[in-house]
RNA sequence: GCCGAAGUGGCGGAAUGGCAGACGCGGCGGUCUCAAAAACCGUUGGAGAUCAUACUCCAUGUGGGUUCGACUCCCACCUUCGGCACCA
């Protein structure tokens, strides 16, 4: 007997082996294409949990097996580690956070390397240092340069409780809730760096260069919320404004009987009238408080109040009264819009509270002329609309939209939803943002030499709001960079998705001091091939890194479009109550305790098993044992000595012939499944083949040479998955080292081929018997032989036989009436 | 409301036009053992019938349809999850 699989012993052996022999550290040198596989950094929280696990152990299979198809696959790790969490978690405990954080990089590292990854450690980065931040500054001063960052006084989503503004995404749900804390956000005037990222609105709306899941494509392309329309002025009656408006439906023009504007649109309180002056500011007071709490209310009254002026129809000249109402966003558009009552739900409500007209000017097919019971939203033909009568609908639309611009009325625009990126954070645990002021230069940014801008270590971090390092003297004052005159330095630090927009271009070049990244290791590796991750960074950092790299393009940084090729995202595991895990609920799922009883590999291949990847699922402790059980028959099956009275077979030859044809089918299933991320079904088909080899040792097929064969294939089969055992086991067939240099198994069509097929036989599409026949077996004899199975004559007996199929190496259907 | 994903045994799931339930968990029966655990072997969707594992019927969220044949394709709906949402 050979000794037991003891997953404790070999595992940490064969890593300190792989380290030592730097059997995963790659670089540019060699023959093979090159492969650059990436999943997401892990963010310096503190404990690795099994979520992380489940990111990386089946990412790391499959850039395994791509290695074994013959790249140079390059798979790096490092740490996402300024931001929130880390700061609120160091000042909890009283630390520093470049304390806390580094700690938990080590923390981290040192758990990561138990999974046994292929990670090239050479290449790691960590955000939260200067030879890394400086080149995060560096991109910023790019940016300015290019005039794609600029500072702006902007109304911004604030969370009271980090302190801080949020961008845009990081404000999630129905109340509007930070995303890293869930308090609500708040609203305030600051002035804060921004990215240009609607630039690209339209760029980042074609996904036709990438290979990306719909669910994300679907997200981001309403995120961006692209809407085509017209944008036109509505001249105020007896004056000289005009209030600008944006609809996407100029074809209802006509029926517009009332304009509205936004309570904090700026032409509200020079049309006020002095009669309506009082009411207006205090609904605009009233909105506004009301906006914060209360503007989710989907059943909300929609109110508003009356300013006293008029606007005129430019189309017909028809007067109209000015609102001001909050259901007309001043972030949305130009703040302002027509009211049409007839065709819009919002105009039809608000018409009806205040006894409006709701002349219809988009009849329904077969409308009778009377008063319309809801808005009629939808296509219709042309009335009360002037010469646009009895066109339809949706070719007045262009009609109109020609009028228009023809007449200086107004032009075709398009609207994003999307905002530029706030990057500004009142917070101490970030990247400084590279800017002086000057009193007599003004906005300065910090010469490239002089960078990195470093956050300084002994400044007091609390958060007040404010940002911290206003209060850190030395920090704050500085001299002038271009007159050398006194000047103050930006005391914002940027988000931290700011580090995570371009890590993947770090990693291509670590130690590389002369830029962010060596342009020849950058084109060499760039861009990256595969990508893997969780979904949750769909309108976040998945969004931020192709405007990142879109804008490096253009400011000729880089020379492609798009940073990841092929994107897979996984799912979430959960606890096994089949909740989310958390620590309230007391179902998380500690790795560390599986690697010191059944070992890495059987927690790596269970989580490869559970169910598809991209769907996660709950975590099952029973579970992991099936699959410890399937890693001792493999450990048994092969390490154990053959059974000295092997079976004797009848047939040697057929049998041997028989194992041949089940190894190559099983090669090609794994290695299909593994092209397509189906990491489950390839664990089924590994045990089955399994099932099988532990059968046939017992009988002499185990003296024939494709027995060696088999046994080669499911050890390099299984070495993506599970790295540990199949080295082990590899040496102890007397292989050469290392098993994870060796190619992929390739299948034989030839040899995967079966002797003898299956048919199944149906009458009526139910199935009656089943037949054997040789593949190429001719389809009339085929079908013969169904005709006379035994459970095809009993349903035939006394029936017509109308009509027989044969769909060729799968069924014959016999129909019969 | 709009967009996206999903609904299959006791459980995780497999099969994407051709044997529904691969593989695994759990259950049941057995071998080994003084006994238990582990390991191994057998069995396991439901109902009916049978000496029988011959056989018959039912079954993939619901209702229709296409097809010789539908978990799979089409239409309508229900439910769950995720995203967006007073976006003009």
């Amino acid at each position: 007997m050979a000794d037991d699989y003891r997953p404790q012993e070999i595992e940490p052996k064969w890593r300190e082996r792989w380290a030592a022999d730097r059997i995963y550290n790659v670089s540019m040198d060699s023959d093979l294409p090159k492969y650059y596989f990436l999943t997401m950094l892990p963010y310096t929280s503190g404990d690795l949990h099994i979520g992380h696990w489940y990111a990386m152990a089946p990412s790391d299979a499959k850039a395994r097996f791509i290695r074994m198809q013959g790249y140079n696959v390059m798979f790096p790790m490092g740490f996402d580690a300024f931001g929130l969490p880390a700061e609120n978690a160091a000042i909890k405990r009283g630390i520093h956070p470049m304390t806390w954080t580094l700690q938990n990089v080590e923390r981290m590292r040192g758990q990561l390397k138990t999974m046994g990854a292929m990670f090239d450690w050479d290449r790691e980065m960590v955000s939260c240092l200067p030879d890394y931040y400086r080149w995060t500054q560096w991109f910023f001063l790019k940016l300015y340069q290019h005039g794609l960052a600029y500072r702006a006084n902007v109304a911004v989503d604030f969370c009271p409780m980090c302190n801080t503004t949020l961008a845009r995404e990081q404000v999630w749900g129905d109340d509007r809730h930070c995303e890293r804390c869930s308090t609500p956000v708040v609203k305030k005037d600051l002035e804060q760096w921004m990215l240009r990222m609607t630039n690209y609105a339209d760029e980042l709306l074609d996904f036709s260069a990438i290979d990306w899941p719909e669910r994300v494509r679907a997200m981001q392309t309403n995120w961006i919320g692209r809407s085509e329309g017209v944008e036109f002025r509505l001249p105020v009656a007896d004056s000289h404004l005009s209030i600008p408006v944006f609809t996407t439906r100029p074809d209802t023009v006509y029926g517009m009987t009332f304009a509205v504007l936004a309570p904090e649109h700026e032409l509200v309180e020079v049309l006020t009238t002095p009669e309506a002056m009082e009411a207006v500011l205090a609904y605009r007071e009233q909105a506004t408080r009301f906006s914060e709490i209360e503007r989710l209310s989907t059943e909300r009254q929609r109110e508003g109040v009356f300013t006293g002026s008029y606007a005129v129809n430019p189309m017909n000249g028809a007067k109209v009264p000015i609102y001001v109402a909050d259901y007309v966003l001043t972030t949305y558009g130009t703040g302002a819009i027509m009211g049409v009552p007839a065709h819009d739900e919002r105009d039809f409500d608000f018409a009806r509270r205040y006894g409006l007209p709701i002349p219809v000017v988009i009849a329904p097919e077969d409308w009778d002329g009377r008063p319309l019971e809801a808005a009629y939203v939808e296509p219709g033909t042309m009335v009360n609309s002037g010469q646009f009568d009895g066109l339809p609908s949706s070719e007045a639309w262009d009609k109109i939209a020609d009028y228009m611009e023809a007449n200086q009325i107004g032009a075709r625009r398009v609207n994003y939803r999307v905002h530029d990126w706030l990057i500004s954070r009142q917070r101490y645990w970030g990247a400084p943002i590279p800017i002086v002021y000057c009193e007599q230069c003004g906005t300065v940014p910090v010469p490239e030499e002089d960078l990195p801008v470093l956050l300084p270590a002994d400044a007091e971090f609390l958060p007040t709001g404010e940002s911290p390092l206003k209060y850190h003297e030395g920090f704050r004052y500085t001299t002038c960079p271009r007159c050398g005159g006194p000047a103050e330095r930006e005391t914002d630090t940027m988000d931290t998705f700011m580090c995570s927009s371009w890590y993947h271009m770090r990693y291509t070049s670590p130690g590389y001091d002369q830029g962010p990244f060596d342009p020849v290791e950058g084109n060499y590796w760039m861009p990256v091939d595969q990508y893997t991750g969780g979904i949750e960074h769909a309108t976040m950092h998945l969004l931020y890194t192709r405007f990142f790299t879109k804008a490096c393009r253009d400011i000729g940084i880089l020379d492609f479009d798009e940073p990841m090729l092929r994107l897979f995202n996984q799912g979430i595991i959960l606890g096994e109550d089949n909740e989310k895990m958390s620590k309230s609920r007391g179902n998380v799922v500690n790795p560390d305790d599986y690697i010191n009883t059944v070992g890495a590999d059987s927690v790596r291949a269970y989580l490869m098993f559970i169910g598809p990847w991209e769907e996660g699922g709950p975590w099952n402790s029973r579970g992991i044992e099936g699959v410890h059980r399937f890693l001792n028959r493999v450990w048994t099956m092969v390490a154990d000595y053959l059974p000295e009275q092997a079976e004797s077979l009848e047939d040697r030859a057929q049998a041997e012939r028989d194992l041949r044809r089940i190894t190559h089918k099983t090669i090609k299933k794994v290695t299909e499944d593994l092209e397509g991320f189906r990491f489950n079904t390839m664990l089924a088909a590994l045990m089955e083949y399994n099932n099988y080899l532990v059968k046939a040792k017992q009988t002499e097929v185990t003296s024939t040479p494709a027995w060696s064969e088999a046994i080669e294939a499911l050890l390099l089969m299984l070495a993506p998955s599970c790295p540990h055992i199949t080295e082990e086991l590899w040496q102890r067939i007397g292989k050469p080292y290392s098993i994870h240099l060796q190619r992929w198994p390739k299948w034989d069509p030839e040899q995967a081929k079966d002797e003898v097929i299956t048919v199944i036989v149906q009458v009526n599409g139910r199935m009656r018997d089943k037949i054997e026949v040789e593949p190429d077996a001719p389809e009339e004899m085929v079908k013969q032989a169904a005709l006379d199975s035994p459970g095809a004559q009993r349903h035939i007996e006394g029936k017509q036989v109308a009509k027989v199929i044969y769909a060729p190496g799968k069924v014959v259907n016999i129909v019969v009436r």
